[in-house]
DNA sequence: TAGATTGTTAATCGATTAACAATC
DNA sequence: TAGATTGTTAATCGATTAACAATC
């Protein structure tokens, strides 16, 4: 009974996290959990967990709690982890490396199906299990095989004109790693980014902060 | 006048996008701004940013604005991206090595003075300006330099324990790249998570949800 | 039935936005 | 002085928490 109307990006942001929680304790082999165990291992107040989880649907039982392998289901299925979403990664740098072999596209909603780099060098080289394919041929194969969602992961500088350049041919979601920022760039575009200097730049500010503190 | 008192995490997770942006208008050679021009640009509203920047003094000028520069070394104090907090890396896979190689310590608040993996084939080679040193001489490493934070970038089965010791040599600062979470570990200690799993599967449900509408 | 825990409504809290007086 | 834009207070909005009836 999916109930979802209007969800908050608050909530959204926090099913990820539930799906990987859940995962957990499903790999442990703990068949059922309630709002207040969630609570203590994840740290949201247990209220918010009946709350966040009945946007989409009565998932537990009442006296009982959650049966863990159903409701990591559930939310697999409204976070789409299935949905195998075809997607291009550009840049095969250091990260771009990293990203392409250690995380597990295919488990959570994707589909890698190209890698791209101008480096003649790294042309032709394989990573994962993919060939990295000459920038050049960029537009002929999403004429193809047409992804949805392309893993931006070159220097800041290129990636004004790249973004441009996908979204012309199509692609209109984006995972950005480069410190640049297109979240305003295009209306219609869903841009996710992962600005690693701001994570840090909120680091430093929390440390000097606690240290300027007397507790 | 610094006003700081118990400033939300909503507003100093902004910071680092003020610093960001005002960054690139003084590489521009723009001398002044106002709330609403940096509004147009940032996707704040030009009330949240007059807001924002007045938790901690007022920076700017009735009537005219904000001048660029001292905005921005203003916030980048705040940040603390002055600070040099020593800090260490550790493993020095694709991630490791991305983040060692791309990412700017010295300008964002951090000294990274040590890196240390477990493989034999990766210690004794160069990644940036540092020598790959064995993790078992990390103990000892810890002692003599009294590193504040470290940088989280082993496999998920390794980090439990590792975390434990880290903590145990009186490090409590932690920036953590792996997909395990260690926010609740220790009451004291202060967790900068980069889930990239979380994010990409942020942007999963993101891209179904806008399919699943009209509009 | 008694105990437990959900689903859901109401109360609280905090963050964002609007408005405007202060002032450059 | 008139125009502009901040600093700051008040109003609104939304998110979190508390409470409790429903029910397993």
């Amino acid at each position: 009974m999916p109930k979802r109307e209007n969800i908050s990006m608050s909530v959204i942001r926090r099913l990820p996290r539930y799906y990987r929680f859940l995962n957990d304790l499903k790999k442990k082999g703990v068949t059922r959990v309630s709002s207040k165990e969630l609570s203590a291992k994840m740290g949201f107040t247990a209220s918010q967990i009946r709350q966040d989880l009945n946007c989409f649907g009565g998932f537990g039982q009442q006296g009982y709690g959650y049966i863990v392998e159903q409701l990591c289901n559930e939310i697999g299925n409204i976070l789409g982890v299935a949905n195998g979403y075809k997607c291009i990664l550009i840049g095969a740098g250091n990260l771009g490396q990293a990203i392409a072999t250690h995380l597990s596209f295919e488990t959570q909603g994707f589909q890698l199906v190209g890698i791209f780099d101008s480096n003649p060098r790294k042309v032709g080289t394989t990573l994962g299990n993919l060939v990295i394919s000459d920038i050049q041929t960029l537009e002929e194969f999403c004429r193809e095989q047409k992804p949805v969602m392309a893993v931006l992961c070159v220097p800041r500088a290129a990636v004004e004109r790249l973004s441009d350049k996908l979204y012309a041919m199509g692609i209109k979601n984006f995972w950005n790693f480069s410190h640049y920022d297109i979240t305003m760039k295009y209306h219609d575009a869903i841009v996710e980014n992962v600005h690693l200097n701001d994570s840090l730049m909120t680091l430093c500010y929390r440390i000097s902060d606690q240290s300027s503190r007397p507790d």
